[in-house]
DNA sequence: CGGTAAGTGTTACTTGAGGTAACGGTTACT
DNA sequence: AGTAACCGTTACCTCAAGTAACACTTACCG
């Protein structure tokens, strides 16, 4: 009886993993299913695509809505992996802006299909759930803010601006993104270029005008040269 | 015989004013409903909200996303009324940025909920077709952009950025928007304020790197002070 | 080994919202 | 009087989301 009391039945546990696996194998056949068919597949589309019947797809997502929440959040990962560390690096500012602008664009740039269908429309029914875009750029954008607040108050200066600045911002290189990844008019490195130069010059000039002069070679650190 | 040889029946005439009427109450029944049952209403439900059966609507609407395309573009006429002057209108610079922030601002907090339902997802079916929001962006970006080249050509510098530019800002300040009316936490003076002032600042900063002097408060117009 | 919990899968159904058919009434031009 | 354009209805069709019911497999448990 002992060992009885910790777990109650190991066949329970059997198949933790498994579900786990067999949700991303599903997630997978969703994207591809949506690259092949375009970006309104069915969930008929999507079992087919991963060669089952749709029973076996309910019995891994309560809906529609459930997997393509998973999809958005796989869609999160890839993102994050590559936005985390940006985010994360120090080093010259102008660098930096540059390095996190960048890692957004290729990430869009590598997944096109994904990206439109998980930012753009699609997402048929989900009437007040979760919005995994909106929590996207709202992380993201939480982050720019604690950053941006950090500095602000290193340099004694109101750092209210903080939380509308992060959200324009991300606002900004996500819609220059998108105008980007529908004409690409211009090399990603040129795009990243140029919005890395609006910010900069966007900060310089919040810097300025408290009388804080800021070097964009270097890393951001408070160094008052007037007062 | 001689006056038939014009119109082939009067009687086609006699309704081309009503029936633009008849879809402009529909599209502000829909706008109610939209108001009363959520961003998710059906056609049964605006049917019922303008007092009619499905088969009415369907006579002056080919489908539900004709319907929602028209309030799609009653939604453009709102905002284009205000931001039209606000785009046309010179003066100083900075004032005349912070206008045309405001402008939108205004439009956004006057119809949250028209908004969001044009804006964030609801629009159901619309595969590839017609994205009213798409070209409302599309359309200040363009118009932008064309200021923005305009004045770049003017100092002598290169314009090539003033696509991205105008997209970059179009999304910043829908963004911050977007923030903005979900938690109101400052005033939408404030708001304006600081989003003009980002602005100005990275014109400012891009201008200076050409070795141009701008003064904020007066009309941009080319007066190079360095060269 | 028999029992059973979890999972595999199927076909055939129900449901609900979008959209249509078919019918009849009204107005006013020709 | 005839008819072109509308008004409006109820009852239906259609199609994708989601479910019911049924049958088979695996492997832990006692």
């Amino acid at each position: 009886m002992a060992r009885t009391v910790k777990g109650p039945d190991a066949r329970r546990e059997r198949w933790k993993g498994h579900r786990e696996q067999r949700r991303a194998e599903f997630v997978e056949a969703t994207i591809a299913a949506v690259a092949k068919k375009g970006p309104d597949v069915g969930m008929e589309d999507v079992a087919a695509e991963a060669g089952v019947s749709k029973p076996v797809l309910y019995r891994h997502f309560t809906d529609k809505s459930d997997l393509y929440l998973a999809v958005g959040q796989r869609a999160t990962e890839l993102l994050m992996d590559r936005m985390g560390p940006a985010l994360a690096a120090d080093g010259p500012i102008r660098a930096r802006i540059e390095r996190i602008v960048d890692a957004y664009l290729s990430v869009i740039e590598e997944n096109p299909n994904l990206y439109r269908f998980v930012v753009k429309g699609s997402f048929v029914d989900r009437p007040v759930e979760k919005d995994v875009v909106q929590e996207d750029k709202n992380l993201i954008a939480t982050t720019l803010a604690r950053i941006l607040g950090d500095y602000l108050r290193a340099f004694d200066m109101d750092s209210g601006g903080a939380e509308p600045w992060a959200h324009a911002l991300v606002g900004m290189v996500q819609n220059a993104g998108d105008w980007w990844l529908d004409r690409q008019t211009m090399s990603r490195e040129n795009l990243s270029d140029y919005l890395a130069t609006i910010i900069w010059h966007a900060i310089d000039g919040l810097l300025r005008s408290a009388g804080v002069q800021a070097d964009p070679a270097k890393p951001l650190t408070p160094l008052r040269l007037v007062d």
